[in-house]
DNA sequence: ATGACTTATTTTAAGATATAAAATAAGTCA
DNA sequence: TGACTTATTTTATATCTTAAAATAAGTCAT
């Protein structure tokens, strides 16, 4: 709902009011609703009666009471419906099964063959996915309230799906469609890292913080960038491509077939090529990533200076890179995640903090805080049923009353 | 206001709905504005007569019938109240007043002594200024909305102003209060470049574009950022501080004191020292650049080699820099201003636009427009007029019925 | 237990707004 | 001049919010 026109329009905005407070600040009593969102109790009264009738939200408890009566407390009922979040990877997918007080219950993950990554292969397993979730479960797919998908690449508003990783060269491949042809739930889709951004800004490190950016560090480097307490798309939707911005003209060649950009130095890949350039070692193609990377870190907190050069330099590329982004959206916390993030993010911490604050300008250095990220492997999954959860406290449709009587 | 949760913020909010569209689509009938807003006939009727009868808006004729009953054309009227916008520079003051439809109603210039640059002293002109120019207008001064200023610096939500350009060097300077304090109207301060982003983005090269980035070329380099149709100011209003992002980890000197920096290769002084590199020649401190910016766009044009060098190398620079912005804020257009930008933008666009393409990413470079900026020398002015326009449009207490009877 | 007091929630009465539909206004055109 | 067309205003009805009054459900001292 753009703006209420309308007086049923103010009904319809208030429950929404009411269903975000209290989605971020359960459990309340209709007290503390009337007291935070400046709504009358006789309103607040009304606005929870409807929802309570509709199932939405339900009575967890008294407080005790302070000579008076005491305070209902009120929650969104958990087992009202349920959210499914997707983490499409470069190698594999995993879906996880939440109810609204985002508990998780249930998972499934599958590994990817390197030559099956065509869309319809994609498409196959999610659906099957889902309905292996649902009974493993025990819920009703009706009580699935949609989808959310996180992926490793661009995707555009109508839900046509680019990803440009190695094997699998999606160009404008029609995702969404395809999903919903075979999926009978409503589908969201969006680029991972935004997903996990609106994770983290939520329910993460960042919990009720206004403008803020999530980093994601893996194989590749994506952000989400979070605007006046919403994710931030831009134009079409492809906002927050931090990974190729660009911190050398005449730098490192990187996947993306330009130069110098910080997925070059700082992504996985490129932490292990100086690691291997200073070491006078030829990079073994095939090696694990991850065990390289947990080497490394290890080998840093023992001291070997190889290890210390190394990650130093990674903070320094990091550190001018995020200056960059701090420059441009002055954020008030910058969350580093991504699964190199989180295993290099601790070591690296003040050599970060030093750098950007050497090179991005002072009015919007000063205020800035630099976090790790909370919901660690499951935070694309987590944040791709934000994209549903989203979509629930914002359908008006929900909280019509479908039928009046009396 | 925030969310209408009473059935007079529905009025007041309709209100601002049909002052904000008159005031992009002037003139409009009633029936167009119903359409246009999806308030019903009679609503426009009761709201627009408020509008009419506080003396906001005005009948300004008819649309010919083509076989019924003629529209009336309703305007925002012309002199409800007036507008000025200063545009404080670092070698310069210029105040404009403005009347609602945005005609410059008169000017007034200050050179500035380089001595004088204590904010007691701008205080002062900018308050005799104001004087001089609603005299020599025959306007009163009750009869201005307010003032809006925009300054070569960082302005934090509380009016601190902080300017490091050489001779300045404000600190924190509680410049809004000072300014309130001498001045009896509602006075508003933000960052140039900010300013003028809105003046372009609501009434020059970027009408109706919702995200979008103004480009300011000068001595100093800026950028105003809009998102979803406002200004996008960050947790602390410093956002869009692209003039020192960095584009060489080990460049350039800049003197903000960093290295790198987009400022350090494509401000004016940049460009002249390239140009002076290239030749051979030590620059010459005092020399006037806006000359010899001028001169070196002549040889350009002229064919001269040097020239095409130096403007291929400055347009290379900036792409580099613009890719990164386009990167993370997926603009749908830029806009480049500023004095140097007005004299460069022609010669060098079509280089530019092949850099931006080349280092930023498909999905952002594929939609997006560069154009020049539509406000010369007024662009700051206009935009700072526009920050009190923008409260004018958004003051409830402006649109409130103060008595009513009958 | 009882009455005084306290706090939470619900009910009620009044005021404001929007819309849809009907009425009116102000033209064109043959 | 009358039929027709389009714009705007008026009217009747349904909602909504709030403030104030009424109730509900406790605590506490006696």
């Amino acid at each position: 709902m753009k703006s209420p026109k309308h007086t049923v329009d103010i009904r319809l905005q208030n429950k929404q009011i009411v269903m975000r407070l209290l989605c971020f600040h359960e459990p309340m009593s209709r007290m503390e609703i009337s007291q935070d969102t400046t709504l009358s109790p006789g309103t607040v009264t009304n606005v929870t009666g409807e929802l309570l009738q509709e199932g939405i939200l339900a009575k967890t408890g008294l407080v005790e009471s302070v000579g008076g009566r005491p305070r209902t407390l009120l929650t969104i009922s958990p087992n009202y419906g349920y959210l499914i979040g997707v983490d499409l990877g470069e190698t594999h997918i995993q879906l996880e099964l939440f109810n609204l007080a985002r508990q998780k219950l249930g998972a499934i993950r599958y590994g990817i063959a390197e030559s099956g990554n065509t869309p319809d292969y994609y498409v196959e397993q999610i659906s099957s996915g889902l309905k292996e979730l649902a009974s493993s479960t025990g819920i009703k797919e009706e009580a699935i309230l949609g989808i959310g998908i996180g992926v490793p690449g661009v995707v555009e508003h109508n839900g046509y799906v680019s990803i440009a990783a190695p094997m699998w060269n999606w160009q404008r491949v029609e995702f969404l469609n395809m999903l919903e042809a075979k999926i009978n739930l409503p589908v969201y889709i969006d680029n991972g890292a935004k997903a996990m951004a609106l994770a983290e800004s939520w329910f993460g490190a960042g919990r009720g913080v206004e403008d803020m950016a999530v980093i994601l560090l893996g194989t590749g480097i994506g952000a989400g960038i979070i605007t006046k307490g919403s994710l931030y798309r831009g134009a079409t939707n492809s906002a927050g491509e931090w990974g190729h911005t660009k911190i050398e003209l005449n730098g490192r060649p990187c996947r993306c077939g330009s130069q110098g950009c910080v997925e070059a130095y700082a992504g996985a890949p490129g932490i292990i090529s100086s690691l291997k350039t200073l070491s006078g070692e030829s990079a073994k193609q095939d090696e694990d990533q991850i065990v390289t990377i947990k080497n490394l870190v290890e080998a840093y907190r023992a001291g070997d200076s190889s290890a210390v050069q190394v990650l130093h330099a990674t903070a320094h590329y990091l550190g001018a890179g995020l200056a960059n982004l701090v420059n441009l959206f002055n954020p008030e916390l910058v969350v580093i995640g991504g699964w190199a993030g989180l295993l290099i993010g601790e070591a690296i911490m003040d050599e970060l903090k030093k750098y950007v604050a050497q090179y991005a300008l002072a009015p919007s250095a000063a205020h800035l805080k630099i976090d790790l990220c909370q919901f660690g492997q499951d935070a694309i999954c987590m944040g791709a049923a934000c994209l549903v959860l989203e979509e629930f406290l914002s359908a008006n449709k929900k909280f019509m009353r479908q039928s009046v009587e009396g």
